[in-house]
DNA sequence: CGCGTCATGCGAACACTGTACGCAGATCGC
DNA sequence: GCGATCTGCGTACAGTGTTCGCATGACGCG
């Protein structure tokens, strides 16, 4: 058969590990990590679900590159003084999880272990910031733990609250008005810790 | 029949909540999340799947009944100025983690959203802590929330890798070769933080 | 003591999961 | 043009959480 645009229709075009990837995201994104089956998956891409094995090895090989992906958006610049720089990656970071708060649900599976080349990339960056700043040697290490620490563990207890108002389909007024945190209390409990933090790690 | 004690033969004793927590922390220590199911649960307090169900809604909150009867293991006592107290409970927090390390995988799930009665009993705890220490009401809320997400994001991460390790099989020894972390560095790593957190709070 | 009510255990079944295997067809290098 | 390699997928299997209905035992009350 003469392979025609038409008859290679539009949004197939060959499978790939990106593609993949990307509809993986997607699909967490607008109904959470439960939702993500490798049939379902597969159905987005309008494919069967074994056809999946041919890119990627198995669902936590899956899982670890989404997590990869997303740690992409995480953005790490040198602009200014190392407070304000580290201060932007946190934020940065923490809107990452918020954005995707599935995320939070497999953190403590595959965790800082396994790094894909974005983790390892921003890691790299930010404890660049630290050494610029002045911190020696093995001190800019722990210095960067501490913050990530702060910010993963803040940020993982948000994003699990996120879902539980997702899965409850409450929005979050009615809940506020219980008693529950807001958002922009979040915000400011976020923003009072690591203001903390990074007074802390100053001499 | 007589139901003497030797045809109500010892390990059944009936079933109960919880009876069937207890067995699901033994087998979640010794063999992580993933080999948690109902059905090898039911194997362990020898009886079926579905008898489980008499006495737990879910697996779901079987999981929450679980995270808070580990929550119990952690200790806040109040001895002496407020910041030995909280770090003894950091502490504390982080060695049941750690001995738990499956805990980890299912923080993001359940989060610090829903407290079962540990859970809100050491939050009230760590609080006191804190206003006594001389906390201005509302501020010691944030200190609060500030140190616990530290510990839980670096807990969270170290979990992570402890659970690597058992999966891979390796022991550490043979890793820490290799330059990941060792037990020792993470203790200090964890020091380190918990001590630059800590006077940040301080003002 | 006897009878009814209720709690408990469980067998069977259902919909769904991740994944191994082997076959078909397309694609690509020579 | 031919052979090898790559890609999609149908089928199948073991295992999952959970529901339903039945049976059997314990317990309260007359």
């Amino acid at each position: 058969m003469v392979s025609s645009v038409w008859t290679r229709e539009r949004p197939r075009a060959g499978l790939s590990q990106d593609r993949i990837v990307a509809a993986a995201v997607e699909l967490l994104d607008a109904d959470g990590l439960e939702a993500l089956s490798m049939r379902t998956l597969a159905a987005r891409l309008d494919t069967k679900a074994t056809s999946l094995y041919r890119h990627v090895a198995n669902k936590d090989e899956l899982i670890e590159l989404v997590v990869d992906e997303v740690y992409g958006e995480m953005e790490v610049v040198a602009s200014g003084p190392w407070r304000s720089s580290v201060a932007d990656a946190a934020r940065s970071l923490r809107a990452m999880v918020l954005r995707h708060p599935w995320v939070a649900s497999v953190l403590g599976q595959v965790g800082l272990a396994e790094l894909g080349p974005n983790l390892s990339d921003r890691s790299a960056r930010l404890l660049a910031l630290f050494t610029d700043g002045g911190f020696p040697g093995e001190e800019a290490d722990l210095a960067m733990k501490t913050v990530l620490g702060y910010v993963v563990g803040m940020t993982v207890s948000e994003a699990a609250y996120v879902q539980l108002l997702a899965r409850t389909g409450q929005d979050e007024e009615e809940l506020t008005a219980h008693g529950v945190t807001s958002k922009a209390l979040r915000d400011k409990t976020f923003e009072y810790g690591l203001e903390r933090v990074l007074k802390g790690l100053g001499d």
